[in-house]
DNA sequence: ACATTTCTTGCACCAGGTATACATTTGCAC
DNA sequence: GTGCAAATGTATACCTGGTGCAAGAAATGT
């Protein structure tokens, strides 16, 4: 079961992130757009067409971490416990999430972890990227929530779609607010009141806005 | 009321429209990427630095026409007529558009924007610059539905994030279908109960999801 | 007609990304 | 260990999108 890596593998690993560490360190410091490739490359002591092998685009140097997350609603939802629905499962969830401070909630406050956040909204180019995770999980969703139930095409798509953009804002507000400087911990309460209230307004829907 | 428009202004304008003709019609002929910009300044009889006085980035000779439409939601909800609901008047409008065949329902089978559409949603660089405006649009419906009857903040922004997923979700179904042959005309009754299945999804929720 | 402002242009330059061709390292068989 | 094929890394040169700058051309107000 437990293949050996291999000299090779384990090389390709430890290039892989001596790269990404070096450029984050870099970005965090400088900002996004003032750091060069060749800069990145040159403090990851690996030539600029190396460099371009491992990630495709200067943007994934960033975002490539978020990859994992792409399917996660997809996954929550096929692994759903019998008797739950799939808005139940996200919920719970995301407020799973929350509790852990998970940073897909946008409740992380590891000092790292936030400054990315903060560095990934304030660079066009990589809000960008962000946009095409969510592309991603909004399909990988959708797909999903049609093996669910028999649910129709369109239908799927709908709803994965309300529920990546529900989600996204739910992140996006606690990500600004820790932004403002408020802690996690401090943070906590009104995040789950207002994921509460955002899966109510999933689920009965918009009918009470006037 | 009317402003001379003087020469200079009348000047700009034909070489704005010069230049995006030149664009769009190089593009659909030989594909965005295989296009340079160099090629539509040639083409429009204008030098490269002076396209990019125009136009602030490739993409933007091509998505500029959208730029309309950005606020066209808030528009919308705050010049609904008394007594009628957000949802309400946007699902009228939206409704209205697929009878008009506007084509940001999806609808419109004009040769011309047929092949636009088509060409954008096979261009990653296109696709991004068209999730920004899904972006501005949230964010302008947001802010109208803030004004309206008071709605809190973060209920303004989750109901926006929605309803423009929504209407996006709808109209790029429309395209797909239409991209398989279908005519607007044969399509039209299809979209119209797809969309009103999807305004009765937002208003009544995804509770019923199992 | 003239001065001022605005627009256009050519040029040099930077950064991201790729093609090619060559050198190095690794995995593996013997 | 030796030798060889495959995979990786590198140098170089190139293309493209985009910008700064300074000088020229054209529109405008007087």
């Amino acid at each position: 079961m437990s293949e050996e890596p291999g000299l090779r593998e384990r090389k390709k690993r430890r290039t892989h992130a001596a790269i990404s560490d070096a450029a984050i360190s870099l970005f965090l410091q400088h900002g996004f757009d003032q750091v060069s490739v060749a800069q990145v490359a040159e403090a990851a002591e690996v030539s600029r067409r190396t460099l371009f092998a491992y990630f495709p685009a200067k943007e994934d140097l960033v975002v490539h971490r978020m990859a994992d997350h792409q399917s996660e609603g997809a996954r929550v939802v096929l692994a759903r416990p019998p008797g739950t629905s799939p808005l139940a499962a996200l919920r719970a969830n995301f407020l799973t999430g929350l509790d852990r401070r998970d940073p897909i909630t946008g409740l992380s406050d590891h000092p790292h972890i936030h400054a990315l956040f903060a560095m990934i909204l304030s660079t066009p180019a990589l809000v960008a990227r962000m946009e095409r995770f969510k592309s991603a999980a909004e399909h990988t969703l959708a797909e999903a929530l049609r093996q669910t139930s028999a649910t129709p095409e369109l239908t799927a798509r709908l709803a994965a779609a309300q529920l990546v953009a529900v989600q996204w804002t739910l992140a996006l507000d606690n990500i600004q607010r820790l932004a403002g400087g408020q802690s996690a911990d401090d943070r906590h309460p009104g995040a789950v009141s207002d994921a509460e209230h955002a899966y109510t307004l999933l689920r009965t829907g918009l009918g009470d806005l006037t």
